[in-house]
RNA sequence: GGGCCGGUAGCUCAGGCGGGAGAGCGCUGCAUUGACAUUGCAGAGGUCGGAGGUUCGAUCCCUCUCCGGCCCACCA
């Protein structure tokens, strides 16, 4: 017997442990399956499960779940990110904690430390996936720093060296002065704050007292300048091009140079330049061949150089640049100080102004490699769902730069590259290879000393998809399972990841990685604010776990995942989902009082009673609307079909409607209804296995259907997870059935509703007199019979008789149904309420004979659809008149 | 500056092909001795942001506009 009530907590442990050991997860099971296969987006090893996860992992667990009952060789590859900052960070702040400074240890002790961290408190996130029901295939868990991954990092970097789409370059990077690296262009994040512009005269040579005036929001960067632009056109300076100015304070000669950069409608019009500190400087410097003069150290603080005078050596840049407002003040050169709002770079990770700096870097000709990524999408060969990510795709990788891939840090690969004392540098796959290669360039051995830096963690994570499964080695999984099906992910990382993946797949397996991109929307509080620690609006979803239940979270999950949208989360909603769990277990308790169990060849097509014939009919109909919401991934539309055919097909009619079948003497009809309601329910539990797989699997249990069902033969338990997804053909939904029962219901519908109108206490047991009954309508009377009279509490029903004065009148398809209870009636409520009705009815005829009046309707409409609207109408005209006599009636009785 | 998305019931949101406006929550009324109050039954509630256009017909397509959000670029 179940209890009482469905208690989560009590079950989903036992449920996973059981799946695990049965091996339910792992691929490779089928093999003569086709592959269906998804690799994770790797969490960082650092991280920790929140919403975000929880969404895009129930999505994939629900894709992999689905394919696995449709016989599918299932592959959902999961591993983990190294992170490389962030796990540097976090660890290096542990340390500090124990007065430990990295540099005081040395690099190699530093990770030693890290592979420890990990190997003691990485990773939780797995086991909070495997909380959320997750059916990844454990056993072939990977690691972006693991072996094979490694391996396969240093072959993507040496090749890509070899065919010239690595190279090193020295330009200005993005550099972030806390963490003392170089990030990528999408590390930076821009903030909006509130600054001022400087105006400063600068002296021009050979003149007393002429200035040209500049603008800047970075004054320290004066020390930098090696020239001022002016645009070749403006008038006002272009006699002035090919002279000098006196850098103030500096003392510098620079030059005034014409360059269409300079915006005459901009500021001043003449723009000082800075070379080694600006991106714009730095492309107006290679024009011009000008000195770039770099004035900050790695911490950015003024470097102590002789271009500088020493006053500002050691000097932090933000101290440097009052001093430097300050001392052009005094000499009089300040023109005027603006308020000034603009975007300025940040560290994503450390959160500290980015400076552009001038050092040597590795670079990916992002460019080249975008190329066949674009036209694979353009062709098609890999669709985003929705499609106008694409857009958003196309967008960055048109515009792409070269990406730097190297980071000055010491947690990640570390870049293969090999340098003899002359500075030629030998990319090669480990040590002994450069030494040979050194060899071959040099004529004898020389000693080479290795590249420092370590690579940017999304260089790993680009080669994912086929890394995992052996890569560089032609490994049967590689062949099986790439390329792979789908990769879910959220808009934030196309960039990052998708469109990096794209890249390496295409250049490396020569084939995209992926045939579909489903984009998912971002999880946000239920006002649509950003979940964020600081705003303390962060919603645990292990604690939704704990308080619902992991298959009420995964259901509310599932049905908000509307593409292509932010996601408000709030809590009732997940309350909502654990209540339609409580009613699907309450519906197994009914199933189980009511003996209802799987018959030994019970075909459902031999159905006699036509509400059996109609629920099995719904059930078809279910099955189609989630393969075809699942297929196009419109995951929510597969969360409704159920909830609506369950919750208010299965439990709220049928089970109510069938009840009285129950209370019938003809036995075949009770068998017949008990074995069809076993067969809807066992395949409600298949049905809604990938949403919510923990209550189905155990009640799948519960119910005895993993015995007899699936192994008839055996004794062995088999598993919900690894049955089969039901293939219930359309020839077993039958329309005439449908139309009966909905016929029915509407019948019982319609009484409900007028007894809850005029007040009539719900238990009071009514005769009713049926007049104009058409042939159709007195069989469906007839076969449901007990059914309507127990739903809708008829006591009797009575055909052709005139019903007494003031008797209630309800104008329900071909049929007029008099309540006659005269005695308890307020007439006068009874009036307005048939007064309202032909209201209502009026207005509807109005539209419609407006409509049909039309001439351009007639003449342009498809025949259908007129057709259709004079049969609305002809409808409507009876029932109106019908009400309208039933009125007359009522005024009658008054 | 370039691009994308959204505005539908009190709230949060669905509305593949243009043809009778939907759900959940909330609200109102009624119901409680056998699946379920984590419930059932019955209801109220909409100028589909605004204007114009296309069309026989527009929540849906086009243009403009107002409001909100996001992404990219932008450090004079």
């Amino acid at each position: 017997m179940l209890e009482k009530s469905y208690q989560p907590s009590d079950i989903e442990g036992k449920i996973y442990d059981i799946w695990e050991k049965d091996n339910a997860f792992a691929s490779g099971q089928k093999l003569d399956a086709d592959p269906y296969t998804i690799v994770i987006p790797p969490p960082n090893v650092t991280g920790s499960l929140h919403m975000g996860h929880a969404l895009n992992n129930t999505l994939q667990d629900i894709l992999i779940r689905f394919e696995r009952m449709r016989g599918k060789d299932t592959l959902w590859q999961p591993g983990m990110d190294h992170a490389g900052i962030a796990t540097q960070m976090l660890v290096e702040r542990q340390l500090e904690a124990k007065n430990i400074n990295r540099r005081d240890i040395g690099r190699e002790k530093f990770i030693e430390h890290i592979w420890q961290w990990k190997e003691q408190s990485g990773g939780i996130i797995f086991n909070q996936l495997r909380r959320l029901g997750a059916s990844c295939d454990w056993q072939r868990e990977r690691f972006t720093m693991d072996d094979g991954c490694s391996r396969a990092v240093l072959k993507a970097f040496v090749q890509l060296h070899k065919e010239g789409l690595i190279y090193r370059d020295k330009r200005l990077v993005n550099w972030d002065p806390k963490l003392q690296t170089a990030i990528s262009d999408l590390e930076v994040e821009p903030k909006e704050i509130k600054s001022h512009m400087w105006h400063f005269r600068y002296p021009i040579e050979g003149f007393e007292d002429k200035f040209l005036v500049v603008a800047t929001t970075r004054p320290e960067t004066i020390l930098g300048d090696t020239a001022v632009a002016v645009n070749p056109d403006d008038e006002r300076y272009k006699d002035l091009i090919g002279k000098y100015c006196i850098l103030p304070i500096v003392g510098r000669r620079i030059k005034i140079v014409g360059d269409e950069y300079a915006d005459p409608e901009q500021g001043t019009g003449a723009v000082k330049i800075t070379p080694a500190h600006d991106f714009n400087d730095f492309e107006v410097g290679k024009r011009h061949n000008l000195e770039m003069i770099n004035i900050l150290t790695k911490t950015a603080h003024i470097i102590e150089s002789d271009e500088i005078p020493k006053k500002y050596w050691g000097m932090e840049r933000f101290t440097a640049r009052k001093a430097m407002v300050d001392d052009i003040k005094s000499l009089g050169l300040l023109d005027k100080i603006e308020d000034h709002t603009h975007a300025q770079p940040y560290g994503d990770r450390s959160g500290v102004v980015i400076e552009p700096y001038l050092t040597d870097q590795w670079y990916v000709d992002a460019k080249t490699m975008a190329k066949p990524a674009i036209e694979s999408v353009e062709q098609g060969r890999t669709k985003f769902v929705p499609e106008n990510w694409s857009k958003t795709y196309y967008e960055w990788m048109r515009n792409i730069q070269p990406w730097c891939v190297s980071r000055q840090l010491w947690w990640g690969h570390q870049i293969p590259a090999w340098y003899g004392d002359d500075g030629t540098v030998f990319v090669e796959l480990n040590e002994n290879d450069a030494h040979a290669a050194a060899k071959l360039h040099y004529g004898k051995d020389v000693e080479l000393r290795r590249d420092q830096d370590v690579l940017d963690t999304w260089f790993s994570s680009a080669l994912w998809p086929f890394s995992t499964m052996g890569w560089p080695d032609n490994t049967n999984e590689l062949v099986k399972h790439y390329q792979t099906d789908v990769i879910v992910t959220a808009f934030d990382i196309i960039f990052f990841w998708v469109a990096r993946m794209m890249m390496d797949g295409l250049h490396f397996m020569d084939e995209v990685p992926f045939d579909t991109v489903y984009v998912h929307a971002l999880v946000r509080d239920e006002h649509g604010a950003k979940m964020s620690k600081s705003k303390g609006n962060v919603i645990n979803p292990l604690e939704l776990v704990d308080k619902y239940g992991a298959d009420a979270l995964r259901f509310t999950l599932t049905s908000i995942a509307a593409p292509g949208r932010d996601i408000k989360l709030a809590a009732s909603r997940v309350e909502g989902y654990r209540n339609f769990m409580t009613k699907i277990w309450n519906a197994a308790r009914f199933c189980e009082m009511n003996e209802c169990v799987i018959i030994d060849g019970y075909d459902p097509e031999n159905n006699q009673q036509q509400l059996n014939r109609w629920i099995v009919s719904e059930t078809v109909k279910c099955q189609n609307n989630i393969n075809t919401a699942l297929a196009s991934y419109r995951f929510n539309d597969a969360a409704s079909a159920v909830y609506k055919f369950v919750w208010g097909i299965f439990c709220d009619l049928y089970l109510e409607l069938s009840k009285p079948l129950f209370f019938v003497e003809d036995d075949k009809a009770v068998a017949e209804t008990r074995a069809t309601t076993a067969w809807v329910f066992q395949n409600i539990l298949r049905l809604m296995h990938p949403i919510t797989p923990y209550i189905t699997e155990e009640l799948w249990h519960q119910m005895g259907y993993s015995k007899d069902i699936d192994n008839k033969n055996s004794n062995d338990i088999s598993l919900l997870i690894t049955s089969d997804w039901p293939q219930l053909p359309d020839n077993m939904i039958d329309n005439a059935a449908i139309h009966e029962i909905e016929w029915a219901i509407g019948f019982i519908t319609a009484i409900r509703s007028v007894k809850s109108e005029m007040n009539i206490p719900v238990a009071t047991k009514i005769p009713v007199i049926l007049q104009e009954v058409s042939k159709k309508n007195k069989l469906w009377l007839d076969r449901n019979q007990i059914t309507l009279c127990r739903l809708a509490r008829i006591d009797n029903f009575n055909f052709d008789i005139a019903p007494p004065k003031g008797a209630i009148q309800i104008i329900y398809d071909d049929l007029t149904i008099a309540i006659p209870l005269a005695d308890i009636i307020d007439l006068a409520m009874e009036k307005y309420r048939l007064e309202k009705a032909i209201k209502k009815s009026e207005n509807t005829i109005f539209g419609l004979d407006k409509k049909l009046s039309n001439q351009g309707f007639l003449a342009k409409a498809p025949a259908d659809v007129i057709t259709e609207n004079k049969q609305r109408l002809l409808d409507e005209n009876t029932s109106c008149d019908k009400i309208k006599s039933a009125l007359a009636k009522i005024i009658d009785a008054m």
